[in-house]
DNA sequence: ATCCTCCCCTAC
DNA sequence: TAAGGTAGGGGAGGAT
């Protein structure tokens, strides 16, 4: 408010003249009067475009008024800003340009002659006389070029040359041959907008018509009800000629400073490669080596290489830096915002226009939040185009595919195997043909390239190319797709250019990405008094005169609806979704476009009947909670309302630093995994010292090659269809060590026993981050602490019993990890192995084992035999147990795939500066024993253990003493919860859930609703089980034919069974919770682990799980006995538990018994069995997968689906983890068999899309 | 109840 | 050929 005085003031100094009223209305009679002559034209190249001619020019003045009038445009005498859109010039004094030119548009005449014999506007910005890019390059060279791109500047300026000349020729060789399309950016403004210009225009004021007032002005006239179209025009024209002073002023200062500090240094060494600059095709590094080449395993210069060109390395990258940024500009607190004295000019002229007082509107009451939404139009492209000009108009997309999207296919891949997969996921890559058609195989035949498109113009839009798909399929539904090459520098320019622009106007942003961001207006409009889209116009304007790149804009009170206005509003328009208008303008608005809704969500709610928000309006909240979980299902309620709480995020603080490559990775030996890691650790290490952090959890993230999937994959080097694992550990210090990093990521490899050539991806995370702070504490995590633990551990070992001292102060993890001392690997190994071969008992190892065994696997990794070692880690690791796995490889697994290690074993120092093998145990902080440090401390320790401390026989044989006890506690904690994993989990249909949906018909009982939201096919209920059945068989694959055959003829058995009696059991839909069989569980999960053979729970033996017919007389007996209540349950009842269920059993037959697994009747039971089972047997037994069945038939009859929903959950969780086919194909079969019988019982089936792809 | 791990999902 | 990264929200299941 204060500055408006000063508004005017301004006004009637600008020395354009344009300043004064009388000039403006001049001006607009000129136009109008030019506009006349319209009905002679030749054409409209130059709609929209205003010129000023300075000088000398080649072709004369008069020539090119004639030229550009002839042609649909404007010329004006004077220099008026705000009117102009172009100068024509072919020199001009460096002294002129400085001052208020600079933000001009100043281009030479070849412009106009350009685009007329090209039949078309073409972009102004290789003819400007000044590029943009030399204007703010000392703004951007120090953004840029931070540190290891070495010549930002000089390049840049190179660059701007070279780019230029083949602009040019580019420019030439169209002229020649084709017709230039259509339009510049300018132009495309006008052809998008275009009719709606019309319309905004007969406002009256509009008389301007420069292509900018057009843009900015009809979009906001049209979309929004609210504000004045005229004060549109005039406002942007008004803020361009009153900004450029002052805004070049600040860019350069702000900049240098700001940029150098907070985004340079953040920026991504990678950027540099100098093949990438150009992405002409340096590629030469990357490029004509065999596939092989790719391969990370060797090349060191992998990560460079590969980072250098990924695009969406670059975008996290950036989105990181800009968040960054904007932190350090809120940090600042600075109230300087040279860009809104523009607008309080803007503001003060409007009101003079209108006649109206300050009392305005816009100060007084404003009282909720104005956000905007900006993002730059098809980004990549656009910047891509400003070289291309000849492109615009035309179908583009940014890629790295060279080739018009064929491209040989790979030997040994199967394509269509893959896109099967890719069709249950659902992926959008494909494009609509792979969406809508169950597997379009002929798409592949003829364009076959599996390079993904960026981003792609509007016009490939139209014909159903979209960000992200695949070169292949875009070429099939748009033949006429130009590709260009990516151009990241350009991209960091343009985005740098966006930030200033916006930063010179407020700080109160939020950075979503390099080429977006949110902006809490509030405060700068309350400041100048502009409107919403006056400043929206402004700003737009001001970025485009700028990069040469568009911006559209969404306005809104909360950051959803500014979000969903954007969308709206795009491509390069405005939207401002007023408050009294929401429920109207978000009726039509698809769920998909909501945010946070996903190819997921949407298909979830699509099952749901829900395609809009005002199609989610209708779902009540408990039904969205049940869904999708509580918080999610809120986020839904409110969204299609309209409603969004979300505050703008302007202080960021990372939570979690990684680095990941999913790509090329084809490991042959292990050493090359060892170096993969080694220098994936290094970046990681790189990364945290960036932002000045250390983090006390490592996570290792993996994607491993299905079993099922072929080695090579359809895209060149990709990951193909993988199943991705995790596995974390927290270190008893925060550490950003690479070395530290790196041991301990591979402990984690190891731990989740993965065959080094099947690992198809690899992430290494850091998490609970610290400030870097102490700074010795850092190495610490590792070595130091590790060693103090150490040491404490031995002293206490003797003394205590083993785990207690440690773990009475934090228990802040697993208590398990016993403090235990064990120094080396191999005594524990050797005690670990004794142990378990003596008892037999696998499972009292689980817990503490597992850090030995990693150890051991440590050291094959870092030690000279790692030559000897099988390419799988895995395998290594059994062959030196294999005592130990011996007694059940089941051990093996267990261990590893405790959590982390949080072993017993105390923290050894990993560092190699402790290796001295004598290294004594140097007394473990109080505070990291066993507990905080639980997982590291041990997972350190055994690293450290290994390689450093080869001999401490005394410290062996006391643990040894001492361990067994812990040792027992921990494996019998463990037992009861191991922790399942599923790779896909997914939870769909819940147990209620499903139920709960209202949509969906129950056919059984209210609760278990089989389907979820989530199934691709919405399951009809069937009303004749029979024909159900059939059906079901029918469209079983072949191999579970039989099965399912047995599996009916038990459904039938079954059915039958029913009718005659009626399960009476405990509750009508869950018996879970009878009380009777307690007893069964807590002697299932007390026990410790069955040796492999208990486990099994039946005694037969032998069939292989496949096939094997299902025994009637099995299934039928244990149904009978549920059914009656009488029988003990299953027979392998008996069998299974000598230790768990034998005693149970008698007990469970009085009365009502509950249906059980062995005994098991609570979940929490089952999954314990199962688990045990798992893990104890190395290929399931046919009996066992018998069993499962038939319990889950038992329960399917007992109309507990719920139950069954967990179960397969449990077991899909669990055999996930497992990795391994055979156990699969039971799952397979165990769930065919549940399904069918589901199906022809209550016409439905469960919804099991969480294990889809095992399917 | 709350935290932890391991996932999935989403966004750019 | 192709460069399928990365941060954060959130949910399920488990431990406490
Ligand atoms: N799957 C994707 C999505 C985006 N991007 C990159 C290229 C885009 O240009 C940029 C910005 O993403 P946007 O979602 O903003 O998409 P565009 O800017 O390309 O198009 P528009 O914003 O006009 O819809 O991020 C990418 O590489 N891969
Ligand atoms: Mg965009
Ligand atoms: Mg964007």
């Amino acid at each position: 408010m204060a500055s408006r005085g000063r508004g005017k003031d301004k006004l009637k100094k600008s020395e354009d003249g344009w300043e004064e009223w009388g000039g403006y209305m001049k001006a607009k009679q000129e136009k109008l009067r030019q506009q006349y002559a319209k009905n002679g034209l030749k054409s409209e190249i130059f709609k929209g475009i205003s010129i000023y001619v300075n000088g000398y020019t080649k072709p004369s003045s008069d020539e090119l008024k004639r030229m550009v009038i002839e042609n649909g445009g404007m010329y004006q005498h004077y220099l008026y800003k705000l009117q102009v859109t172009h100068i024509i010039a072919t020199s001009m004094a460096n002294s002129k340009i400085s001052k208020d030119l600079k933000h001009m548009k100043i281009v030479k005449p070849e412009w106009i002659t350009d685009s007329i014999s090209c039949g078309k506007l073409l972009s102004y910005i290789p003819y400007q006389l000044f590029t943009a890019q030399s204007r703010l390059q000392s703004g951007i060279g120090g953004f840029s070029v931070p540190k290891s791109s070495i010549s930002t500047e000089e390049d840049s300026e190179v660059k701007t040359t070279v780019s230029k000349s083949q602009i040019n020729q580019y420019r030439n060789f169209t002229e020649d041959v084709e017709v230039c399309p259509d339009s510049d950016l300018s132009d495309e403004d006008d052809s998008i907008l275009g009719n709606q210009f019309e319309e905004g225009e007969s406002d009256g004021n509009l008389s301007d018509n420069n292509n900018l007032s057009e843009m900015f002005v009809r979009r906001g006239s049209e979309e929004n009800g609210s504000a004045k179209d005229n004060n549109h025009e005039q406002a942007v024209k008004r803020s361009l000629s009153l900004k450029k002073d002052r805004i070049k002023s600040q860019y350069s200062e702000s900049r240098s400073l700001d940029q150098s500090n907070s985004v340079s240094n953040l920026e991504s060494p990678y950027k540099l490669d100098p093949s990438k600059a150009l992405n002409v095709s340096n590629t030469g590094t990357s490029k004509g080596h065999s596939p092989a080449k790719m391969a990370k395993a060797g090349d060191s210069n992998f990560l460079s290489e590969f980072y250098g060109n990924s695009r969406l390395h670059h975008l996290s990258t950036w989105g990181a830096e800009w968040k960054a940024y904007v932190t350090k500009l809120q940090s600042e607190n600075s109230d300087n915002f040279p860009g809104r004295d523009k607008l309080r000019e803007f503001h003060q002229e409007s009101l003079l226009r209108t006649g109206e007082s300050e009392s305005h509107a816009s100060v007084r009451g404003r009282p909720e939040r104005v956000i905007m939404h900006i993002d730059m139009d098809c980004f990549f492209v656009s910047v891509g185009l400003l070289d291309r000009p000849d492109l615009r108009g035309k179908p583009v997309g940014v890629t790295h595919s060279k080739n018009k999207g064929m491209s040989a296919p790979i030997p040994g891949s199967d394509p269509h195997f893959e896109m099967q997969q890719w069709h249950l996921k659902g992926k959008k890559k494909l494009g609509d043909v792979y969406e809508k058609l169950p597997v379009d195989l002929q798409s592949f035949d003829t364009f076959t390239s599996m390079a993904e498109i960026a981003s792609c113009s509007y016009e490939a839009r139209k014909a159903g190319v979209k960000n992200g798909m695949f070169m292949g399929p875009a070429k099939k539904l748009c033949p006429e797709l130009q590709t260009i090459p990516y151009n990241f520098e350009k991209y960091q320019e343009i985005s740098t250019i966006l930030y200033d622009t916006v930063a010179s106007y407020t700080h109160d942003i939020e950075a979503v990405s390099c080429d977006e961001m949110l902006v809490d207006c509030t405060d700068l409009l309350s400041d100048t008094g502009v409107t919403p889209l006056d400043f929206t116009s402004i700003l737009r304007q001001e970025i485009y005169t700028k990069s040469g790149c568009t911006a559209s804009t969404g306005l809104g009170s909360n950051v959803l609806l500014a979000k969903l206005a954007t969308r709206n509003a795009k491509p390069n328009g405005q939207y401002y979704v007023e408050s009294y208008d929401v429920l109207e303008f978000i009726k039509d608005v698809s769920v998909r476009d909501l945010p946070g809704v996903g190819w997921s969500m949407n298909r979830k709610l699509s099952n749901m009947n829900v395609k809009t928000c005002g199609d989610l309006q209708s779902v009540p909240l408990s039904t969205l909670q049940k869904e999708f979980g509580s918080k999610t299902g809120q986020s839904l309620y409110n969204s299609c309302r309209g409603i969004d709480d979300r505050p703008i995020k302007m202080e960021n603080e990372r939570k979690s630093v990684s680095a990941e490559i999913n790509y090329g990775i084809r490991f042959q030996k292990e050493h090359e995994c060892v170096k993969f890691f080694n220098d994936l650790s290094e970046e990681v290490h790189n990364r945290l010292q960036k932002v000045k952090r250390k983090g006390k959890v490592v996570t290792l993230k993996l994607k491993v090659r299905r079993e099922d999937a072929p080695k090579e994959t359809a895209k060149f080097m990709g990951h193909g269809i993988c199943n991705s694992l995790s596995r974390s550990i927290t270190l008893p210090l925060a550490t950003d060590d690479a070395s530290c990093i790196a041991k301990e990521s591979l402990m984690l490899l190891h731990a989740l026993k993965v065959d080094v050539t099947d690992l198809r991806g690899i992430g290494i995370q850091v998490t609970r981050l610290e400030a870097e702070a102490g700074i010795k504490s850092d190495k610490s995590a590792c070595g130091h602490q590790s060693i103090l633990n150490f040491t404490v551990a031995q002293k206490t070992s003797p003394d205590k019993p083993a785990g207690k001292p440690i773990q009475s102060p934090n228990k802040s993890r697993s208590v398990k990890t016993l403090p235990t001392m064990v120094p080396k690997m191999n005594d524990i190994d050797v005690f670990l192995q004794r142990s378990s071969v003596q008892k037999g008992e696998r499972g009292a190892f689980k817990g503490d084992n597992v850090p030995e065994i990693d150890s051991n696997a440590y050291k094959d990794f870092y030690g000279e035999d790692t030559e000897k070692r099988s390419s799988s880690l895995s395998q290594s690791l059994v062959e030196k147990h294999r005592i130990t796995l011996m007694s059940g490889h089941t051990l093996v697994d267990e261990l590893s795939r405790r959590k982390t290690a949080k072993g017993f074993l105390p923290p050894l120092p990993t560092l190699p500066s402790f290796t001295s093998p004598e290294s004594t145990p140097s007394p473990p902080e109080s505070g990291f024993l066993p507990f905080s440090t639980r997982s590291n401390s041990s997972a350190t320790a055994i690293c450290s253990t290994l390689d450093f401390l080869p001999s401490p026989s005394q410290i062996d044989q006391e643990v040894l003493k001492e361990l067994p006890p812990d040792i027992r506690r921990q494996i019998e904690q463990e037992i009861k919860s191991k922790q399942p994993d599923t790779s896909k989990s997914s939870t769909i249909i819940h147990d209620s859930q499903e139920a709960g949906c209202s949509y969906w018909p129950d056919p059984v009982t209210t609760d278990m609703i089989t389907r979820s939201p989530e199934d691709d096919t919405p399951i009809v209920a069937l009303p004749s089980p029979s024909q159900i059945d059939l059906d079901c068989l029918n469209a079983l694959p072949k191999e579970l034919q039989d099965e399912l055959k047995s599996a009916y003829k038990h459904q039938t058995t079954q059915a039958d069974m029913q009718h005659k009696s009626p399960t009476k059991l405990a509750s009508p839909s869950k018996s879970k919770k009878s009380p009777l069989f307690k007893v069964p569980k807590g002697r299932a999960t007390k026990k410790r682990k069955l040796s492999p053979k208990k486990l099994s729970f039946s005694n037969k033996k032998s069939k292989s799980i496949e096939q094997k017919e299902v025994d009637h007389d099995t299934v039928l007996i244990s149904i009978e006995d549920d059914v009656s209540g009488i029988g003990p349950r299953l027979t392998e009842n008996a069998s299974f538990d000598n230790e768990n269920v034998a005693e149970a059993q008698p007990e469970t037959k009085p009365v009502a018994e509950e249906i059980n697994l062995c005994g098991a009747v609570h979940i929490k039971d089952v999954r314990n069995l199962l688990k045990e089972w798992l893990n104890s047997c190395p290929v399931p037994q046919e009996e066992d997968v018998e069993v499962i069945t038939n319990y889950l038939s038992q329960l399917i009859l007992d109309k507990n689906l719920e139950l069954v929903d967990l179960v397969l959950k449990a077991l899909n969780r669990y055999i996930h983890k497992l990795n391994n086919n055979v156990w699969r194909n039971s799952l397979r079969h165990i769930v065919n068999n549940t399904q069918c019988l589901i199906h022809s019982l209550h016409g439905s089936q469960l919804n099991i899309q969480y294990m889809k792809t095992l399917l």
